[in-house]
DNA sequence: GCGGACTCTCTTTTT
DNA sequence: GAGAGTCCGC
C-alpha cells in the first residue's frame, strides 16, 4: 500500500458493503480498484475467482488482470472479469434454455441487426419516411436499456405504427433464428434473475465481491444486473467519475453514480481528487471547461505536477490546413523528444480522421488509427467466420445465407428467398442440412449448394483434428479467395491480410483450448484486431488516431484535439437535443483535455467539408471565450479561401456592409445554394443569422 | 441471375 | 463523396 496515497488507501481497505469511489481523470482510479482486489485476496483471503471485476472494455479486463498478477502474482489471473456483455454471454450459455432460447444461440453485430430491421420493413411496407429504420431501433434499444420486453414496453404509437408491436416481431425474428443482440445479453441476463429465482440463486451463489469500473456509464438495466446480483452479499465497489459520462446515447444515466447513496444504503464514500497526471495549465484548462456543466458532484481536480506549457487553440483554413498544422506540431514535439506512440489525435467522429491519414501517410510518420470501421464488421472478416462456423458445425442459417453466394453459385436473390425456406421447412441446423445434402439430394435452388456441402464434408475428414488448417483449403478450393481479387489489388490485398490476421487469431484461441462456439463468443464480442492482440506490451511506435470514446480511461504525453467547432464539438445532433445533450458534448471535450499529460494543442477550421459540401462553422462554444492566461490562442492569420466564396464575394472574415444592420464581419456559413445562411457580427446590432440569399451583403 | 450505370441517402459516439 | 439500393439490358 506505500504506493498509495491517503484517500487511495481508504478506498482500497475499505470494508464490505457497498463503496463508492469518485475518481477524477488521472487520480489513480485503476491502481486503487487493483490494489483493492489485492486486499481483498491478501489481507481478507477471498479467493480469487470468488472477485467479479466489471470493466467497460475486453482491453480494460486485460490490463487489470495483467496489473493483478504483478501485484500479487499468479492469483491476480483468478480473478473474473470482463465487461457486462461477455460476462452476461457467459450467464446465459449455462442458463438461456430458462428463457426459451436454445444455449447455442449466437449473438447479432449492429450491421445484421440493422439489416433485419429493414426488412422487417420492407416486408410490411413501412417506408423509410414514415418510420425510419435507426429511428425503430433505438427505440428498441432504449427499451432495452431500461430494461423492457416488449410486452413491458410502452404502448407508443408513431405515424399510426405500433411500436411496441415491432419490437415483438423484431425479438421473434431474432430468436427465430437463435440470436441476441448486444442489448438482449444484459436485458436476458438479468431476467434469468429476474424471473427465475432458481437461477438467481446459483448466479449469486458464484461471486462474494464485485467491482466496476466507469460506473458512471452504466444505464438502468445495468443497474439492476447489479442490484440482482449483489442485493444479497452488497459487497459492490463502483468506480467513476460522472464529468466522463458520454454513454447518454446508449442509455447511461450519470444519476446511478449521482445517488449511488439512495440505491444502497449505508455505502461508503471515497473521493480521489489529486491528479497526477498531467500539467497544472491542463488541469486548469479542465476545471475550467467542465465548471459550467450544472448537473454534477462539484469538485475541481488538484494538480500535482508543475505548470507546464499552456495549452493552445489554433485557428485552421480548412480540415486539410488542420491536418497540416498538427503535422507540424508533431514532429516539433517530436524533436523535443517525444516519441511517436506518446503522442495521441483525438477526434468527435471517426470521419475526421481522413485527411490526417492522407497527410501522414505522405510524410510517412508513423500512425494508427483505433477504431472507425470495426475489424469484426468487416464484409470479409465477416464472411470466413461464417465459413469457419459452417466447417466446424456451429454456423447457423443466417451465416450460410450469408455465404451462399460468396463466390457466386448462381443464386439471386429469388434462389436465397428459397433456400431460406427450405431451410426452415427442414426443421434442422444449418450445418446438419448442408451435412445432408453432401450426399446430393437436393432440390431446386438447394442443388447450388452441393459441392459446397461436399466440400465442407471433405475438409473436415481430411483434416479432422486442426480445423484452423482446413479453412484455407475451403476458402481455396470454394472460390473464396479467388472472387476477393476480382475486386482489384489494391483492396484483395488488404482484405486478404484481414483474413490471415483472423486466421492467426483462430489459431491462437484454438491452441488456447477454446471450443468452436466460445470462440465465436469471443469474436463476436470483440470489435477491434487491437483487442485481438491482446495486451501485448510491444505498442507500436506511432501516432495514435482515434475517436474521444474511444481515448476513455487512456493517457498521452502530447494531445491534439481537432475540430473544436459548433456543429462537431459540440456535434449537430447534441444541439439538436437540447442542454443534457451539450453538456455530454463538454463532457466529452473534458474527457479529451484530460487525457494529455504534458503537451495539449487544440485546433478549429473555418471551413469544413461535409458529406460533399463546404460547411463555415463558428468556434466551439466551449473554448470560444476563455482568455488567453489559460488557452493560448494564436492569432489569426490571413485567410486563405480555397473553396469558391459565396455568391457576392461573401466569405468569412471579411467586412460586410447591410442595409439596415450596417456594418460588420461575416464569422460563419453553413449550407449551400439558396439555403446559404451567414453569420455576420455587426458592429451596432451584434451577431446576426442571416439568409444569404434575401440579405443583400455587400463586401465592403 | 448478373453486371453496369444510375440515383438516392446519409453521416456520432460502441459493447 | 461514399455506399447502398434500383433499374435495365443481356
Amino acid at each position: 500500500m506505500a504506493e498509495l496515497n491517503s484517500a487511495q488507501t481508504r478506498a482500497a481497505e475499505a470494508a464490505g458493503g457497498p463503496q463508492l469511489i469518485l475518481a477524477g481523470a488521472g487520480t489513480g482510479k485503476t491502481r486503487t480498484i487493483v490494489h483493492r482486489i489485492g486486499h481483498l485476496i491478501a489481507a481478507c483471503g477471498v479467493a480469487p475467482h470468488r472477485i467479479l471485476a466489471v470493466t467497460f472494455t475486453n482491453k480494460a479486463a486485460a490490463e487489470l488482470k495483467a496489473r493483478l498478477s504483478l501485484l500479487i502474482g499468479d492469483d491476480g489471473g483468478g480473478v473474473t472479469s470482463g465487461t457486462f456483455h461477455s460476462i452476461s454471454l457467459k450467464f446465459l450459455r449455462r442458463y438461456a434454455d430458462a428463457l426459451g432460447y436454445t444455449r447455442s444461440f449466437q449473438v447479432v453485430d449492429a450491421d445484421d441487426q440493422k439489416a433485419l430491421v429493414k426488412r422487417m420493413l420492407k416486408n410490411r411496407n413501412i417506408a423509410t419516411d414514415r418510420l425510419h429504420p435507426s429511428y425503430m431501433l433505438s427505440w428498441i434499444e432504449h427499451c432495452k436499456h431500461a430494461g423492457m420486453t416488449p410486452e413491458q414496453a410502452p404502448d407508443s404509437e408513431w405515424n399510426g405504427i405500433r411500436l411496441h408491436e415491432l419490437y415483438a416481431q423484431y425479438q421473434q425474428e431474432l430468436s427465430q433464428h437463435e440470436r441476441m443482440d448486444f442489448s438482449d445479453l444484459i436485458l436476458n441476463a438479468a431476467r434469468l434473475m429476474r424471473e427465475h429465482a432458481d437461477v438467481a440463486v446459483a448466479l449469486r451463489a458464484g461471486f462474494d465481491h464485485v467491482l466496476v469500473d466507469e460506473y458512471q456509464d452504466t444505464n438502468p438495466i445495468q443497474h439492476e444486473w447489479l442490484q440482482l446480483l449483489c442485493g444479497e452479499h452488497r459487497n459492490l465497489t463502483v468506480v467513476g467519475d460522472d464529468d466522463q459520462s458520454i454513454y447518454g446515447w446508449r442509455g447511461a444515466d450519470v444519476s446511478h453514480i449521482l445517488d449511488f447513496e439512495l440505491s444502497w444504503r449505508g455505502a461508503g464514500i471515497h473521493r480521489l481528487e489529486e491528479n497526477y497526471r498531467s500539467t497544472g495549465a491542463i488541469l486548469q484548462l479542465a476545471n475550467v471547461i467542465i465548471c459550467e456543466n450544472a448537473d454534477r458532484h462539484e469538485k475541481a481536480l488538484k494538480a500535482t505536477r508543475e505548470d507546464g506549457e499552456k495549452p493552445e487553440w489554433k485557428v485552421c483554413n480548412d480540415e486539410y490546413d488542420e491536418a497540416r498544422q498538427i503535422l507540424g506540431r508533431i514532429e516539433r514535439w517530436r524533436s523535443r523528444g517525444y516519441p511517436w506512440c506518446e503522442m495521441a489525435i483525438l477526434y468527435r467522429s471517426n470521419r475526421q480522421s481522413l485527411p490526417l491519414e492522407q497527410l501522414f501517410r505522405e510524410s510517412g510518420i508513423p500512425y494508427r488509427i483505433i477504431g472507425g470501421v470495426g475489424f469484426f464488421e468487416r464484409m470479409e472478416v465477416k464472411d470466413v467466420l461464417a465459413y469457419w462456423a459452417l466447417l466446424n458445425r456451429c454456423g447457423d442459417v443466417l451465416q450460410l445465407l450469408r455465404i451462399c453466394n460468396r463466390p457466386k453459385r448462381g443464386l439471386g436473390a429469388m434462389g436465397q428467398e428459397q433456400l431460406a425456406a427450405i431451410l426452415a421447412a427442414s426443421g434442422m441446423r444449418a450445418y446438419e442440412w448442408l451435412d445432408l445434402i453432401a450426399g446430393g439430394q437436393a432440390e431446386g435452388a438447394a442443388k447450388k449448394l452441393v459441392p459446397l456441402a461436399r466440400l465442407l464434408v471433405d475438409v473436415r475428414q481430411d483434416m479432422e483434428a486442426q480445423a484452423d488448417r482446413g479453412l484455407n483449403m475451403v476458402l481455396e478450393a470454394s472460390g473464396y479467395l479467388q472472387s476477393l481479387s476480382a475486386m482489384g489489388e489494391l483492396e484483395a490485398a488488404s482484405r486478404i491480410e484481414n483474413i490471415r490476421t483472423l486466421q492467426d487469431y483462430i489459431e491462437i484461441s484454438m491452441a488456447q483450448g477454446l471450443t468452436p462456439v466460445e470462440f465465436m463468443d469471443r469474436a463476436s464480442l470483440l470489435q477491434s484486431s487491437e483487442e485481438m492482440k491482446g495486451n501485448a506490451q510491444d505498442e507500436e511506435n506511432a501516432v495514435s488516431m482515434m475517436s474521444l470514446h474511444r481515448a476513455k480511461g487512456l493517457e498521452f504525453d502530447c494531445v491534439v484535439l481537432p475540430g473544436v467547432e459548433e456543429g462537431l464539438l459540440p456535434h449537430q445532433r447534441a444541439l439538436d437535443e437540447g442542454e443534457s445533450g451539450i453538456s455530454e458534448e463538454r463532457r466529452l471535450l473534458y474527457v479529451g483535455v484530460t487525457r494529455a499529460r504534458e503537451q495539449l494543442l487544440l485546433t478549429s477550421a473555418r471551413q469544413r467539408r461535409f458529406f460533399g459540401e463546404m460547411h463555415f462553422p463558428l468556434p466551439s462554444r466551449f473554448i470560444k471565450k476563455l482568455p488567453a492566461e489559460i488557452l493560448q490562442q494564436e492569432s489569426f492569420a490571413p485567410l486563405t479561401i480555397h473553396a469558391q466564396p459565396a455568391p457576392g464575394g461573401i466569405a468569412p472574415g471579411l467586412q460586410v456592409c447591410h442595409p439596415t444592420f450596417g456594418e460588420g464581419m461575416v464569422l460563419g456559413m453553413e449550407g449551400s445554394g439558396d439555403a446559404m445562411r451567414v453569420t455576420v457580427q455587426f458592429r451596432k446590432v451584434g451577431i446576426k443569422q442571416l439568409m444569404l440569399k434575401y440579405a443583400a451583403l455587400q463586401v465592403v
